[in-house]
DNA sequence: ACTACGCCCCTTTTT
DNA sequence: GGGGCGTAGT
């Protein structure tokens, strides 16, 4: 039973009576195996695993504790247990409800709003600069995810400057609102938002006798309200008021703050003694993040004896001299490179040290970081994957178009319209079943009419016989023809294939995506005196199928092509692949441990980063942060900076952490 | 009106 | 390396 190895704290608040529950679990005190114990002791005492959800902060956490309680329990119990994200889980218990959302990520969704953004006009008004629409994209979901009602009244109380604009803003985003639901969309506030009203108004009936939130102190008040709106009959919260890194998100220490006022059963356990650290580290992080308020009373104590070595400070006149002398002790490390982080709190920090390291052949992994995913050809991928699922999806459409000489942004919207027409606003319907009595409108270009381009009959002419007799023919040029046959010609060849990893190799052989593969390599293989290297293109194009090809052998764990693109959108910190170093932002970090850390660039300005912490959590989530940091290490940790930038042009002082964890530093 | 292309900017943290 | 913006070209 996991009950039995538990120590005495563990074992009272896993085995808590039913109620309100709030665990304050220290860094490194066994909050993971206190969740899985908590879990098995419910399904001990009887209680039903579907009527059990555990929410996570990340989807890999929930399964690492889904399948150490499959070694105890039959797995036919375990997987009705709900286990995942906020996100996850609200996307899968509206899509079980019937709701048809394509989840879209904030980089096009921002894209969206700045379409509307575009249109608008505010000179009129007031010099003042009006904000970019991923800023206010970012506001706005900010608004969202602190429980914010009124967005106008909101923003105005908040940002007296651009208040003149305040009335604009909010009609945007009602526009903006008003898109997403035009074209199907939603992004990951959304699917909170849709749920908890659901919950309200009952559209959604969904029980749960308890839910266990792992990471409490990160939930934001559109979480929080999420979690009372299921109105279960018990919670089980574990968090560290400590380790609270999410402002930005909306994160509000104070929902942690206030537990026992806002839940009048609500008892406190507390996780106190500290298995990951030497007593050394921990010395070193308690003193520091005891400047910081105390929220509850903690007794830390060092669960591990032993002599360990000191934590060093390294200090380096340049930044680049910082990188590689950390690759050096790195390599002289007796230590697993799998047991080894250098942590950093920008990611601009990871490039450097990639290359160091690199450079003494030292393997090291990064997490997700744009690479793969955000790659043309697998962002055209996934494209094609979203208008089979989703025919309402303009931006997939426009995103697979721009591959077709011709075609750029405008065009393909105009045939997107039209399309929409023929398909009651189902763009993929309308090519594939127009409707005959649908009737189509087009707003006619002026330079049509002044007869500039003047072979309009011609270029029908030249449409290729699948698109010929199609209702909007007449308004296609010869590129808009050949995209929406081959477009026609792909649809056809996956229509009912609803293996995912089956429908991935059609359309990677499909005649549009070697077009946009060519269109890909061709694009990357232009000499800077504009010809082209035959060889490099080929290569390329070798490369993007191969790439591809790793896609199709992911969805194989997928059942059907819905919940891959659910995968896709939701999976958290995409695959760190392969063994090395890991090189990690603090916020990534979060949750993980290693004999070893690096924490480097501690300096002023950098770490803490000033610019931010005049922002929502100010240099008490600094703090935070280098808490959260060196607290990953186990038996090692090094602490660094450099004086200097790489150029010089920059001088650094210490990071005031440095000082208040009582470092000595000498002065110039 | 729209697309293609070259040049200059910068780069917080995550589901 | 990507996005924003001005310019040339269809």
């Amino acid at each position: 039973m996991p009950l039995s190895h538990l120590n005495p704290e563990q074992f009272a608040a896993a085995s808590a009576p039913f109620g309100h529950n709030l665990i304050i679990a220290s860094a490194g005190t066994g909050k993971t195996s206190t969740i899985v114990a908590r879990i098995a002791h419910l399904l001990s005492s009887g209680v039903e695993a579907s009527k059990i959800l555990l929410l996570t902060f990340t989807n890999k956490a929930a399964a690492e504790m889904l399948s150490r309680l499959a070694k105890k329990f039959d797995k036919s119990v375990i997987s009705r247990v709900s286990a995942g994200t906020f996100h996850a889980t609200a996307y899968a218990l509206l899509r079980a409800n019937g709701f048809d959302i394509t989840l879209k990520q904030p980089s096009e969704l921002k894209l969206l709003l700045k379409s509307i953004v575009g249109q608008r006009k505010f000179h009129h008004i007031s010099d003042i600069g009006a904000f970019s629409a991923a800023y206010l994209y970012e506001l706005y979901s900010f608004f969202q995810n602190t429980g914010g009602d009124d967005f106008e009244e909101w923003f105005r109380s908040k940002n007296s400057e651009q208040s003149v604009y305040s009335a604009i803003y909010a009609d945007i985003l009602r526009e903006f609102e008003e898109e997403k639901k035009r074209f199907g969309y939603a992004d990951f506030n959304d699917l909170l938002l849709y749920l908890k009203r659901a919950l309200k108004e009952g559209d959604i009936a969904q029980e749960f006798t308890e839910i266990l939130v792992d990471e409490y102190q990160d939930t934001n008040l559109l979480q929080s309200s999420l979690i009372d709106a299921f109105g279960a009959k018990s919670l089980f919260c574990v968090g560290d008021y400590d380790q609270s890194i999410y402002a930005f998100n909306g994160a509000d220490i104070s929902i942690i703050g206030s537990f026992k006022e806002r839940y009048k059963d609500a008892k406190i356990y507390a996780l106190n003694t500290n298995y990951r650290s030497s007593q050394s580290i921990l010395k070193l992080a308690n003193r520091v993040i005891a400047i910081n308020p105390r929220l509850y009373e903690k007794e830390l104590k060092v669960g591990r004896e032993g002599a360990f070595s000191q934590p060093r400070l390294l200090v380096y006149d340049d930044l680049f001299a910082q990188y590689k002398g950390i690759a050096q002790i790195i390599s002289s490390l007796k230590v697993p490179s799998d047991e080894i982080a250098v942590i950093f709190r920008n990611n601009s920090s990871a490039d450097g040290v990639e290359i160091a390291l690199k450079e003494l052949g030292i393997a090291s992994k990064r997490k997700g970081s744009g690479s793969f995913f955000e790659s043309r050809e697998i962002k055209a991928l996934i494209s094609l994957v979203s208008l089979l699922l989703n025919g309402k999806d303009i931006m997939a459409f426009i995103d697979v178009a721009q591959y077709f000489k011709g075609l750029g942004e405008a065009k393909s919207k105009q045939i997107f319209e039209l399309l929409s027409q023929c398909g009651a606003g189902d763009a993929i319907a309308g090519l594939l079943r127009p409707d005959p009595k649908a009737t189509i409108t087009h707003k006619r270009r002026k330079n049509y009419e002044l007869g500039l381009f003047d072979d309009e009959l011609s270029v029908s002419e030249n449409l290729p016989a699948s698109i010929k007799n199609h209702k909007i023919a007449s308004f296609l040029s010869t590129e808009g023809g050949e995209f929406l046959s081959d477009l026609l010609y792909f649809l056809k060849a996956l229509k009912g294939v609803k293996d995912a990893s089956a429908c991935l190799g059609l359309i990677i052989a499909s005649p549009i995506y070697e077009k946009i593969a060519t269109a890909i390599a061709h694009k990357k293989s232009i000499r800077k005196d504009k010809s082209i290297d035959e060889s490099q293109k080929e290569l390329t194009k070798e490369r993007i199928i191969h790439r591809a090809r790793s896609l199709e052998s992911i969805a194989k764990n997928y059942k059907d092509l819905s919940a891959f693109y659910n995968f896709l959108s939701l999976s958290d910190s995409q695959m760190s692949a392969g063994s090395g170093v890991s090189l990690l932002s603090v916020h990534a970090s979060k949750g993980l441990e290693f004999e070893a850390v690096f924490v480097i660039d501690l300096a002023q300005n950098r770490f803490p980063n000033i610019r931010l912490s005049s922002g929502a959590g100010g240099i008490e989530e600094e703090r935070r942060l280098f808490y959260v940091a060196v607290t990953r290490a186990k038996n090692e940790l090094f602490l660094s900076y450099a004086k200097y930038d790489k150029n010089g042009k920059i001088s650094y002082e210490p990071s005031q952490f440095l000082k208040e964890a009582g470092f000595k530093i000498e002065k110039e």
